[in-house]
DNA sequence: GTGGTTGCAAAAAGTTTGCAGGCTC
DNA sequence: GAGCCTGCAAACTTTTTGCAACCAC
């Protein structure tokens, strides 16, 4: 299963003319092997032990060039940068992935969805919140 | 209206001791007319405008305080920095406020949310995802 | 060989911190 | 007047960029 993925991502790679090079290969591995969802920092930490000639910017590098090419999301969901905000209620949001520009959404249904019951029962959930993603109106014109 | 926000801020910050102080009010204030959600920098620019010996870093701090004060929310579903996940399938997350460790769901029901009809109907979605926030299992003993 | 990729180092962007002076209560 | 708060500047963290050398095709 696991050389299945890195076949596939092989194949993926060529289709999209991309070069088959030691550091990709090193970085996708670890994405599939790793639990959870690591930063580029702890990515590098991890290719560092076998590989340690690969640089920081490499792989920043190859996550961009592999989120670009729809191999990889970024779990970032609004941005990058910190935002705030003082409606306090209850609330989730609309995000343009253009522009970024964030709305709120009230809507009750939204508040009361079913709690998933397949969850480790020690986790205790405090809140949460849906995004939705997509493109304004102004970004469509665009 | 604006100004029973202000008022109520106003308060708020007695009873928690805090002084109202220049520089407070008015990062209050541009927090409470802004539309969408602004970033540090953002209000920043704005105060700039009105008070330009207000300083990068005391928006910085005043927004801290207010967020540990729990009177204006951070939205960054997430974290500060960002995350890679190879597994595109369509799915949700649980996040650890503590630790902010992540961990995936894949739960059916969650993937069929109605989506909500009062949204602006030019707004094109493309995805949503849900995001559970909470303390897990290690957290709680710590 | 050609052109895409890498590594290095420097820079940019966003955020935090220390400390002296100033303001609120 | 005491102590919290601010402004400045410097530091830190995360990410991006320029360019020469290198490697895959």
């Amino acid at each position: 299963m696991k050389s299945d993925n890195i076949d596939t991502f092989i194949q993926e790679c060529k289709s999209r003319g991309l070069n088959i090079t030691y550091p990709r290969m090193a970085i996708y591995k670890i994405l599939l092997q790793y639990k959870g969802h690591p930063s580029a920092e702890d990515i590098y930490k991890q290719v560092q032990k076998d590989h340690p000639n690969i640089s920081l910017a490499t792989v920043y590098k190859t996550l961009e060039m592999l989120v670009d090419n729809d191999l990889v999301a970024k779990v970032t969901p609004l941005h990058d940068i910190v935002r705030y905000d003082c409606n306090k209620d209850f609330h989730h949001h609309l995000v343009c992935i253009k522009c970024k520009k964030i709305t709120d959404i009230e809507n009750d249904a939204l508040n009361h969805l079913p709690i998933p019951e397949n969850i480790d029962k020690n986790f205790k959930i405090i809140n949460y919140r849906v995004q939705f993603d997509g493109i304004c109106k102004e970004c469509q014109r665009a």
